[in-house]
RNA sequence: UGGGGCGUAGCCAAGUGGUAAGGCAGCGGGUUUUGAUCCCGCCAUCCGCAGGUUCGAAUCCUGCCGCCCCAGCCA
């Protein structure tokens, strides 16, 4: 874990989910003494959200009862796999607030030992080299309720058995000529189980192994292995697996390894208004839709790091939706109250306008400039104040003044009052048109009495706004982003492939032209920011500099004018 | 009569025979120089449905209904 804040309090209590209970039982009875458990992603994609259940969940359960916990890359299949992957894997586990000490491995490490176990089965006659086509083989399967055929190469000898597996491994065959399979029981209402390939010919360039091996372990039989020769005592996965569940235990049960681990299935994270599926989130990325694995919209966890989600938001999200092995849907809600109630906290406070609109201080001295001071912070003291310059012209945002305001809107409006946030009180009293009818600058006088500080400030005003010195404003580009897809579950349409038509057109809009406080001067990439009023931001991590300023807005701050406005007027 | 799972509020989720925790969302109110935060209050006579057992059932039994997963030489 990163204990890093110390403002942070959230205590990250675990929770005693059904999983959580297994463990402390078996603890408690002694069948275990030490817990330790995997995480084990396959390097062909980046992590999301979903993911960072089960490294919560696994990392975890490992630290809360000081236990080990493996990051294991489940590298069993060159074709899809990746350095790049892997890579990205370290990065985000890492960057989620886990750590795995020596624990990293590749289920590429054990090729030779899952070799050896393919030869121990082949010789207990519980294995066997099928030369059957993948079409032929998929037709002695048999179908969902009918039961499958014995292959006609079922009953060959132990010796032409290990003859023709030596052969496959040493490169005689061709992809797909043979295959090895478990001798288990063609008839199996588990298809898992109506034997099930072990090892395939692949001649592929493993980003690990190289060419060393054309022969590569599928996945049901390279993760048990995997699991029982790390002594895995509970293996957690998702609720897919549990058809898979009596092959992984037939195979422990087969095969003299030094552990017997338990696997557990619970259902995977789903997220409202976005998808997860590797190959969809590949193919926003090809069709350009999002600009790539860690685009701000993307639900991976580079991108929700780039979009400046704090990472113990995400470990506080994780730990709210619980483990449970019901299907769900999570409420983007709920991620986003996370997301906020940790940034409420964190960040800063600054002013910066977004769609400036010009205001004008008649009655303010020309070239004058005078210093204000703003809290960093209204409930941390400790992260002090700063100066904020005041002049004759400013900005403030252009929602911030209406001609015509609706019911109840108190903020400027002609002939009205507003408070200028650490400032004085003004009064509009003129708006300027350009030609076209737009509002271009509105004039007003300020009430030299009310600054903040002075005896005068005590006068109450229903509105404050935020506004930035046009003088000394910083320009910038802030780039606002909303939901990916427009709907609740854009995958669950009738033909998947339609998930596109889903997107939300407006899910990034940039704002060009804003102009922020100088003391936004000094922001790094990386750095979290509340801009009063608005919302959270992040300086982006990848093209902010001092030069040329790029926010991405995190989220929103809750937003009950809007509320009002949407149910007032429909 | 293929197999394996799952059904508690709008969304999550505790609950393991003694009379429905908590969070998010929502609603109402208070504080506030962020329409934010914070604070207070409200929000399941009921646990997919129907029977049964019991003094007592979300919890046990029976039947039904609904939803999800499985026929890659993917993971």
């Amino acid at each position: 874990m990163s204990g890093t804040d110390p403002t942070s309090s959230a205590a990250e209590a675990p929770g005693r989910d059904f999983i959580r209970q297994i463990v402390a039982d078996d603890l408690a009875s002694g069948r275990h003494r030490e817990i330790v458990t995997r995480f084990p992603p396959e390097p062909n994609g980046y992590l999301h959200i979903g993911h960072a259940k089960s490294i919560c969940l696994n990392f975890g359960i490992a630290a809360e009862t000081g236990g080990r916990c493996f990051l294991r890359l489940d590298d069993t299949n060159p074709l899809k796999e990746d350095q790049s992957y892997v890579d990205s894997i370290i990065d985000s586990v890492h960057w989620l607030g886990f750590d795995w000490a020596d624990r990293l491995t590749h289920a590429s490490d054990y090729f030779p030992k899952i070799h050896a176990c393919a030869l121990q089965l082949i010789e207990a006659g519980t294995a066997y080299v099928d030369s059957l086509t993948p079409e032929q083989i998929r037709e002695y399967r048999g179908t969902l309720k009918a039961p499958g055929r014995e292959s006609p190469h079922r009953n060959r000898s132990v010796a032409e058995n290990l003859d023709l597996f030596e052969r496959m491994r040493r490169g005689e065959f061709a992809d797909g000529q043979h295959v090895l399979r478990a001798r288990i029981d063609m008839a199996s209402p588990n298809i898992n189980l109506r034997d099930p390939v072990l090892y395939r010919i692949r001649r592929a360039v493993h980003q690990r192994t190289g060419d060393t091996w054309c022969i590569y372990p599928m996945y049901d039989f390279a993760h048990t292995i995997s699991d029982a020769l790390e002594g895995i005592s509970h293996s957690l996965c998702t609720l897919e697996f549990e058809d898979h569940r009596p092959l992984y235990e037939w195979l422990l049960a087969q095969l003299p390894l030094p552990a017997k681990p338990r696997q557990i299935e619970f259902s995977r994270l789903n997220l409202a208004f976005t998808v997860t599926s590797k190959r969809k989130l590949a193919e926003l990325i090809e069709l350009g839709h999002v600009s790539g694995w860690d685009d701000p919209r993307m639900p991976t966890i580079a991108g929700m790091r780039r979009r400046g989600y704090p990472p113990a938001a995400l470990r506080d999200f994780v730990q709210r939706t619980g483990v449970t092995k019901k299907e769900h849907l999570i409420q983007m809600s709920l991620l986003e109250n996370c997301v906020r109630e940790d940034l409420n906290v964190q960040a800063p406070r600054a002013m910066a306008v977004l769609q400036p609109l010009k205001i004008v201080l008649l009655n303010y001295p020309e070239g004058q400039t005078e210093m204000l001071r703003g809290v960093n912070h209204p409930d941390r003291p400790e992260l002090g104040e700063r100066e904020i310059p005041f002049g004759r012209e400013l900005w403030i945002e252009q929602d911030d003044f209406a001609e015509n305001p609706p019911k109840k809107f108190f903020r400027l409006q002609p002939g009205g009052e507003v408070r200028l946030r650490y400032g004085y009180i003004i009064k509009c009293v003129a708006v300027i048109k350009d030609a076209a009818g737009q509002v271009t600058e509105v004039h007003c006088n300020y009430d030299p009495d009310t600054r903040s500080g002075l005896s005068g400030a005590e006068r109450k005003v229903k509105g404050t706004i935020h506004w930035v010195s046009a003088a000394h404003a910083i320009a910038a580009q802030v780039r606002l982003y909303d939901r990916l897809f427009s709907v609740p579950r854009p995958d669950a349409g009738a033909d998947d492939q339609d998930f596109k038509s889903f997107l939300n057109p407006g899910s990034l809009q940039l704002a060009a032209n804003c102009q922020l406080e100088p003391a936004l001067q000094a922001t790094a990439p990386g750095d979290v920011l509340q801009f009063e009023r608005l919302g959270y931001f992040v300086a982006d991590r990848c093209e902010h500099s001092a030069t040329r300023p790029v926010y991405n807005r995190i989220v929103t701050l809750r937003d009950s004018w809007a509320k009002l406005e949407e149910a007032t007027q429909p």
